[in-house]
DNA sequence: TCGCACTGATTACGTCTGTAGTCAATAGCG
DNA sequence: CGCTATTGACTACAGACGTAATCAGTGCGA
């Protein structure tokens, strides 16, 4: 029996850094490598070169590709945000969890972690799924 | 405004191949390194020296000690398990949820990844909360 | 037309990680 | 009392990661 939550979907490992260059696409794209630096330049204080290696490992990983635009390339992510997040918040329910989402609530719940407003949309969720 | 999941605690950054030496010590504590590998057995193929060289750089880290008995070491966790782990789901949700639980639950939600047990743990803690 | 600025490609390099082999001390056995 | 088995310490080494400098091609302005 497999573990509770499957679908892997991303599988090439994004590094910290890299995931970084990854959320400035998110948000928006496609966009020009000099484009990223500038909107990563908030989260990081990166050169510019080093924005540029992490691009070209993300390409090597196959999670971006780069359309060629006059002399220079215009990015774009090649996975969903919503995939990523689907496969990392799997990733730490399996390997913390036994693959079970309720124990990471509780977790959670115990740390007194759960803002009111919280409580309220798991509420919601909730009810949500029972109609 | 600090994001609403903070105390990280454990601030040493444990491996992927660490973390498996980790919850053999938290299965079980004191150990000897010879009684870790063959507890870690089940999961990795490791060998012997492989298992020794994780618990020293485990120690390194400063996450586990070791008393001396005769000539071999008894090694044990020095962070709780429990700690581990809400450390690192506020990771995550600091890195992907901006903070907030309530989307992760969400994303879980939404991925059909919740079973009927979850959703009805998930009302047993929100009644506890709510108490 | 010539050189410079811009941009991607290549190379660099120290650290961390995964995975082990080897060395050295020592305690128990024959 | 000397040898061997056990155990921790040290060394190794390739690949990933963080961070960047430098090289090389090329289109645009003087």
């Amino acid at each position: 029996m497999k573990s509770s939550v499957s679908r892997d979907g991303v599988s090439e490992k994004i590094s910290e850094a890299e995931l970084v260059v990854m959320e400035a696409l998110w948000e928006h794209s496609p966009q020009t490598a000099n484009d990223v630096a500038d909107r990563v330049a908030g989260a990081r204080d990166w050169s510019v070169q080093t924005v540029k290696t992490l691009l070209s490992r993300l390409m090597a990983k196959e999670v971006i590709a780069a359309d060629q635009d006059g002399r220079r390339f215009l990015y774009r992510p090649l996975i969903a945000r919503d995939d990523y997040v689907a496969s990392e918040s799997g990733r730490l329910v399996n390997r913390l969890f036994g693959g079970r989402v309720s124990p990471l609530i509780a977790q959670f719940a115990q740390q007194d972690q759960l803002t009111a407003e919280d409580i309220a949309e798991l509420e919601d969720i909730l009810k949500g799924l029972k109609s």
